[in-house]
DNA sequence: GCAAATTCATTCGTATGCAAATGATATCAA
DNA sequence: TTGATATCATTTGCATACGAATGAATTTGC
């Protein structure tokens, strides 16, 4: 090894991190790309709904009448987000609200009718978005994707 | 095997998609999750600037002068979205704009002097923040997760 | 060299997402 | 029982995020 060699990994030794701060390659700026990409990928097949509009159908089909908080802390919505989402969904006659009998706090949401036909027509096409959203990786990539993911929640 | 269980397994090989879709196990409920614990991580550690802010300021230290929509594309923003971003960083005097000399149509963005200053007193905290999102995963796991997250972009 | 197409920036409208404050109701504890 | 706490929902304010429309300036194609 020259002295040349050296002074450059003294150099190197010295400031390993201040000049090569990379942002591309941080996990914060790829996961934003990466749900950009899903909600991209999410329009392309389901333009009339936004995919937090669809979680709260999905789980709303799952475990039928819920708090509105309830629901919220289910799809991980805070209460004044999840407050939008519902209204808009009621707006448009796919979810139903009404009052708790016993805990006046409480402000039920349920599927109207109309509402638990769209979202059983929905699932099908939910599949593909997930299917397409992972298309790049192979099937056992995919698997050790989503348990790795998992582990970041 | 009874006749009770033959229809059972009947029935489930005819429907195996409608009785269980798994709104928690789908990919982009668990990317916003994981998107939204990042987000959070970032707040703790970074209070005056969200994740955005950072972004554009630090690959202004990268890339130096830039058009808006040049910044836009290399940290993934839209037009629309960028221009707010760097109208905030402006308002608090972290970046300044000028008009491109020859293509009119441009808007120069650069950080001052105190926006150069936060980007660099940033940076370390921005590893730290990489490193708090990333700490349920094992070094390896990291490298794969990388790999594969950067897959899906 | 000029009309068509493209690019850059802005604006508007809609939809998350969250912190903080508020009011109503329920629960807990002394 | 009642006073302190906690929970549920709402509202306000701020910050992304993006589609669509617009206008100004530039580049392309013929």
């Amino acid at each position: 090894m020259s002295g040349e060699d050296n002074l450059l990994k003294l150099v190197e030794a010295e400031e390993p991190d201040e000049n090569d701060y990379r942002l591309q390659e941080q996990v914060g700026f790829i996961l934003r790309k990466a749900h950009q990409r899903h909600v991209s990928i999410f329009a392309a097949h389901i333009a009339d709904l936004t995919p937090p509009q669809f979680a709260a159908l999905a789980k709303l089909h799952d475990v039928g009448e819920t708090s509105q908080n309830q629901l919220g802390s289910l799809i991980a919505m805070d209460a004044a987000t999840v407050k939008g989402v519902i209204d808009r969904l009621k707006a448009r006659g796919l979810v139903e609200l009404s009052k708790h009998e016993v805990d006046k706090r409480r402000l039920l949401v349920n599927l109207t009718a109309e509402g638990r036909d769209a979202i059983e027509q929905l699932i099908p096409i939910a599949r593909e978005i997930t299917e397409e959203t992972l298309a790049p990786l192979s099937a056992k990539e995919v698997a050790t994707f989503m348990r790795l993911l998992a582990k970041l929640t």
